[in-house]
DNA sequence: GCATGATCATGC
DNA sequence: GCATGATCATGC
């Protein structure tokens, strides 16, 4: 269809006026700001955007290799938001840059890319999603400019290549969203979808078939715009990315990325103190030997921040935040177990009740986290207890584990529901199922809002020791 | 020795 | 006061 650019409220050329035109939606709904009814497009997941599109800025949605706006270069992206049970505005979903074309894209470079031509700069528009209300009913809340700023690229850019790697070597059917930093590579298709098979450099085709997948921005990263926009509000959309670049405090400079991965400059930083035990790595770093559980975790810390200055929090830093890594010791007996088995954060029986999809689920974006392990080992004698540093690798949960982590979720969602906190119905870890429920509280009066109505105790997602021991072992 | 329930130090 | 990153304590 042929486009009209000169009728439009806005100069189809310059990015800053299609952002304030943009502004219009803010705080009311499509159908509010266009001002009258509007029919629901019947054109599936993205309709909103498509929406937006046609009725708010007055073009035919198309699905061009380039920007929305190409004139200006930027993307049109609609994204919701969710509230939580505590009233705060939480990132529901990952944002979907464009799809993976499993036999094309190893053919070019980063730079080269759709997802880099289509959304090196975005006007993302926020709204709250509501379930089972028409889209055209959802409230916009934000619009946010956004350019990726340069070093956000160069891992983007490494990103990319991991992804494309793992294509490249007929192995798309083990991609997963902890592979990588910044960039994911997320399912996306509809329920039912047949996986796809796909041609290999060498022309052949792929041995097993993969689900199919698109370039994302991860939800934790997504998390650090909107904690941009709710701490420095408008001045986001005026000059996005010279702001961002002095957003929160880097762990590592451009220079280092330009020139090795990220992961490879953290694990560097651990070589050096392989073998010390903890009293030495106290003294090397001048902490005071401390009695807290988080102490094997305090040296960890200290080692990764080590250019940087002490007492800085390595999981506040720019990296941290927006890649959602997460760092976890284990502590190893002589024999190779675990000393503990692996807890993480409190189950919110709020939150997991409202979730409708396991791929929009908190314990989803958990096990798709990427990992940072750091372990020690008791190198002790004569019962003496003497952790040292073993060594220190990233992981990401395989696509098989995954599988069996959505029936744990299933599980604990239906017996949230069913008014059964209770261990007895979730996972025990005598079970051998990976994973198991078992309590985290301050103390035994420490107790959760129960959604059916009073109090229940605090439970946690934990990893079994068998579970962890099985990961060490596997880490070459 | 292991599984399970209970709890702690710390930082914001 | 609460989340984080864990370890402690107990009974089988």
């Amino acid at each position: 269809m042929a486009q009209n650019l000169q009728n439009r409220p806005y100069d189809v050329t310059d990015k800053h006026s299609i952002w304030e035109y943009s502004k219009n939606l803010l705080g009311k709904t499509l159908e509010e700001t266009v001002g009258h009814e509007l029919a629901e497009d019947n054109t599936g997941k993205g309709r909103l955007g498509q929406m937006v599109e046609r009725y708010f800025f007055g073009y035919e949605p198309n699905s061009n290799p380039t920007p929305d706006f190409e004139e200006a270069g930027v993307e049109l992206k609609c994204t919701p938001l969710k509230e939580l049970a505590n009233k705060s505005l939480q990132i529901k979903e990952r944002l979907v840059c464009s799809m993976i074309d499993y036999s094309e894209d190893y053919k070019h470079p980063f730079k080269e890319s759709h997802v880099y031509i289509k959304c090196a700069v975005m006007l993302i528009l926020f709204y709250l999603h509501q379930a089972k209300v028409p889209v055209q009913h959802l409230q916009f809340l934000y619009s946010v400019l956004w350019q990726i700023p340069e070093k956000d690229l160069l891992i983007m850019e490494q990103d990319y290549d991991k992804i494309v790697a793992k294509i490249r070597c007929g192995k798309a059917h083990e991609l997963s969203e902890g592979d990588t930093t910044y960039l994911g590579a997320c399912r996306k298709g509809q329920k039912g979808d047949t996986d796809v098979y796909y041609t290999l450099p060498n022309g052949k085709c792929c041995d097993t078939p993969a689900p199919k997948r698109a370039f994302s921005l991860k939800p934790q990263y997504m998390r650090t715009i909107l904690d941009f926009i709710q701490n420095y509000g408008e001045p986001a959309g005026v000059n996005t990315s010279a702001l961002v670049e002095g957003y929160g405090k880097g762990l590592i400079s451009k220079e280092e990325l330009k020139k090795q991965s990220f992961e490879h400059i953290l694990l560097e930083r651990f070589k050096k103190y392989v073998g010390k035990s903890y009293s030495e790595l106290c003294e090397i770093f001048g902490l005071e030997e401390s009695k807290a559980k988080s102490k094997y975790a305090l040296i960890a810390n200290a080692i990764l921040t080590v250019h940087g200055t002490r007492g800085d929090d390595v999981t506040k830093s720019e990296e941290f935040r927006k890649s959602g890594i997460r760092i976890k010791t284990i502590r190893l007996q002589k024999s190779g177990r675990p000393k503990e088995a692996m807890s993480f954060e409190n189950i919110n029986y709020f939150d997991i009740l409202q979730e409708d999809d396991w791929y929009d689920s908190r314990l989803y974006e958990l096990f798709t986290s990427r990992f940072l392990f750091i372990v020690f080992q008791d190198c002790g004698n004569k019962g003496e207890e003497d952790y040292r540093l073993q060594k220190a690798f990233f992981w990401t949960m395989p696509y098989e584990d995954l599988k069996a982590a959505e029936p744990y979720w299933q599980n604990i969602k239906d017996n949230v529901a069913a008014n059964r906190i209770d261990p007895a119905y979730f996972y025990r870890e005598s079970e051998h199922r990976k994973f198991h429920v078992r309590p985290k509280a301050k103390d035994s009066s420490d107790l959760a809002d129960n959604p059916n109505g009073g109090k229940c105790k605090k439970y946690c997602y934990w990893f079994n020791h068998e579970y962890i021991q099985h990961i060490v072992e596997t880490e070459k």
